[in-house]
Parts: C-alpha cells; sequence; structure tokens
DNA sequence: GCAAAGCGCAACTCATTAGTTGCGGACTAC
DNA sequence: GTAGTCCGCAACTAATGAGTTGCGCTTTGC
C-alpha cells in the first residue's frame, strides 16, 4: 500500500467516533448514515463527514439502494495499518516480531 | 489499556511525522530532538512539540542526560493499537482472527 | 399526486494542531 | 569566564477538521 494510503488509514482511525463507526460494521452487516446518527451525539451530516473519511480511507463501501446509502466495513486497509506497526514494533520487542511475521506469511 | 490511551496512540499515528520519528527510533537508538530535525524538514521546536505528543501516548520515553534530551520508543502501546485493529478486523477476516488470536496468547 | 423519508451539497463557526519565531536558562569546552 | 550548544517555554499564524444549519433532489408509500 502506499504511504499516502497508510496515512488515510491511520487518520482514519484518530477519530473515536470514526473507530465507534467501524466497531458497529465490524459484524459484516450494512448500514445507513441516519441508522449510525441515531446511536451517535452527532447529526446524520456529521455522520455522512466521517463516512466520507472512511471511504477515502478504503475502509467503507458505499452502495446506494433506492433511496438510502448502505456502507460496509472493508478490512483490507486495516491489514496495512497492522503492517506498519509490526514492522515498527519488531524491531522494539519479540512479541510484535511474531506478529510481523504473521502477517507476512499471508502477504 | 484505558479509551483514552488508544485514541491518543492512534492520534500519535495520523500523523507521517511522527510516524518517521517512530520507525527512526524503532532500532531501539536514542536520539535528541536536534538530531531528527536535521533529517526533517521541520525545526527543532516542530519536532519537540511531535515528541511531546509521542510522550502523551506513552510511545516514547525521554532522559535528560547532561544539556541534552534523549528520546527512546517504547513500542507497549503499540500492542494496544494492534489489538484494537485484530478486534476490529477479526469479524471481517480470517486473517485478521489470526492476528487476534496471536495478540490474546500474549496478553 | 403528495407527504414523508433519506440523502448530498454548500456555507458557516469553533476548536485543534502543525509550524514558526523569539527568548532565556542550563550545560560543555576551552 | 566566555562562547557555543542544547534545550524548554511562550506567543503567534495558518491550515485543517469536527460539527452545525439550510436547502434541494430523489425515492417510497398511500
Amino acid at each position: 500500500m502506499t504511504a499516502a494510503g497508510i496515512d488515510r488509514v491511520f487518520k482514519a482511525l484518530a477519530d473515536p467516533t470514526r473507530r465507534r463507526v467501524v466497531e458497529a460494521l465490524a459484524g459484516g452487516s450494512t448500514v445507513t448514515a441516519s441508522a449510525l446518527a441515531a446511536d451517535l451525539p452527532i447529526t446524520r451530516q456529521g455522520v455522512a463527514k466521517h463516512l466520507a473519511a472512511l471511504r477515502r480511507a478504503e475502509l467503507v463501501q458505499a452502495e446506494r439502494v433506492g433511496r438510502e446509502t448502505r456502507y460496509r466495513l472493508d478490512g483490507a486497509p486495516l491489514e496495512d495499518a497492522a503492517r506498519w506497526i509490526a514492522t515498527v514494533g519488531a524491531e522494539w520487542d519479540e512479541r510484535l516480531g511474531a506478529l510481523e511475521r504473521l502477517l507476512d506469511r499471508r502477504r
């Protein structure tokens, strides 16, 4: 993944609201911006902005169905973030070295 | 780790300059703010601010030696970030599920 | 056909943050 | 002891980002 891509992923995960959105989508279900807004202390448009940031990081995919837009998690970029952490952490500690080897095996 | 702690870690990693600093420290060596600034396109005070953010996230430790301050990486919080990614990603894909089991084994 | 639901776009405010300059204090070397 | 080196603190600017309101478009249901 490009450096700019990793940057977008980490920036996307830096916001607690966006992490909550990612957690809500982790089960594989699809959800609309309005439904998310019902569970969050911000407006639908606020949620829409966060979803746009997650889309830029390619962490969510959007699908228009009738009058609603369903968002789905794409966890693939998470692996890139995990690999960055593993690479950096491997030199610091052997625990994260095991993590790195695991990710390398799957590459 | 606390939710606020994870937030600080992800926020710390969200900046490309800070990631470069973390990478520079990954080998285990200690480094001063001035030395880092020599390799970065920003001033020493700019670097100092980034190091302060990394300290807040407990990703670096500072030690004053004479007139210089040596910074050292503490990779432990990286594992918390990796665990968040693994937990979320595990429900999305089995690859990241393996990552989660690895981290759980080490807990 | 019409009301309501759901969305997207645009403009705006407010807070945060990356980066700068300027300065003064502490340590080192000669 | 003086010059040079390193650092920390403070004030400032500029840019980014989170969140809001307002509005108009499309789709659904009756």
